[in-house]
DNA sequence: CGCAGGCTTGAGTCCATTCAAGTACAGTGG
DNA sequence: CCACTGTACTTGAATGGACTCAAGCCTGCG
């Protein structure tokens, strides 16, 4: 992309920028997931926020992040110098209000999430979830979880022995089948979104 | 502001946008607050944003929004046609990046109300959400409450009972008072911070 | 083949919810 | 001025869903 990017890589839970540190650049996903993490003094963490290739990582606003950045799997992406994009911005207001338009999806998300934290049982949630990955993954019968239990837990607000028992639960009832742990293939779809809740 | 703005005003609980419909105008709320709502098919609900005067509202992407805003309490505010506040954001990069900014803090909220959802405990919750009040309310010992308890519960993804007994146990333990119900001091801000567990 | 990390399952506990009274308070009309 | 009414709030008792603690099981990999 810019003559000044510089390509990188990370593994599985390698840290691309670290909570309320300041960053000299912003990164741009090329391949992989990212998770986005906020954390209690007492280490209880809750993922705010997944992203996936091809996107921008980094706060538009400010040097420090908001949040720490953890790869998710094996990742690939270009570190781009703040001064550089943010040239950028401001002369090319198309780019500008293609960011916007990223911005204002991740808030939608955001609020959708805060539906399911606050209001959802737990089956409703990992429901959800399954649908949200199904959808991501073009409406595929079967497709593939990116995140350990342990992830989902953290971004479903639950623990990861209810993620699993909610699973199991959906596997027993005929709902979904997991061939492999983490590939999912949907059995009855209608139900997964009844048990989804909305 | 607008030579084609139109005041208008709303009391406590009416509906400026509804979710899902469409609109042909923003709103620039001049005085007052309203709540960002969310809802489940079988009526639960989850507020998941609040805006105080003076900000704009409504989905800066498309016309239907995704939320139902509500006022808390009287509100004045003026509507905007969207052509006419689109056409200036397009001439006008100064008002695009002041939204912008906007735009992430809200984000930056919503993600800290996320971590507060699915990771904190019903004291915790309340004791967040009073120390927001404050700092919003000039750190002045003490302010006024601007939702009723079952909004808190909305907001705060409890149930009024959980608030209400939440708030009383640390008026008990001497935290906080309430001298007129909506009215709170602060009597200490330490273990209100404490309390609120970062 | 054995280890380690990820996952599942079980038993018991606890925090928030539900259901149910009962209290405070502002507004209204007699 | 005071009873009346409705809304907001508080408090109690019992329930239940998710959590904690604790084994044990897969499975990929060296």
């Amino acid at each position: 992309m810019a003559a000044t990017a510089r390509a990188m890589q990370a593994s599985s839970g390698d840290t691309l920028f670290d909570e309320a540190e300041e960053s000299g650049s912003y990164a741009s996903l090329s391949s992989g997931v990212v998770k986005l993490i906020k954390t209690l003094e007492d280490g209880r963490q809750q993922i705010v926020g997944l992203q996936f290739a091809p996107c921008l990582i980094g706060n538009l606003s400010a040097p420090e992040a908001s949040v720490t950045v953890e790869a998710v799997g094996p990742v690939f992406y270009c570190k781009i110098p703040r001064e550089e994009l943010d040239a950028r911005r401001a002369e090319n207001p198309q780019l500008e209000s293609h960011l916007m338009g990223e911005l204002l999806n991740e808030l939608e998300i955001a609020r959708d999430t805060m539906l399911s934290l606050g209001r959802k049982t737990a089956r409703e949630r990992v429901a959800s979830f399954l649908l949200r990955m199904h959808e991501a993954g073009g409406r595929n019968a079967s497709f593939e979880l990116a995140l350990t239990r342990t992830d989902m837990a953290d971004y479903l607000g639950l623990t990861l022995e209810t993620v699993s028992r909610q699973l199991s639960a959906l596997k027993r009832t005929g709902v979904v089948e997991f061939p492999h742990l983490r590939e999912v293939y949907v059995r009855d779809l209608a139900r997964l979104e009844a048990a989804a809740g909305s």
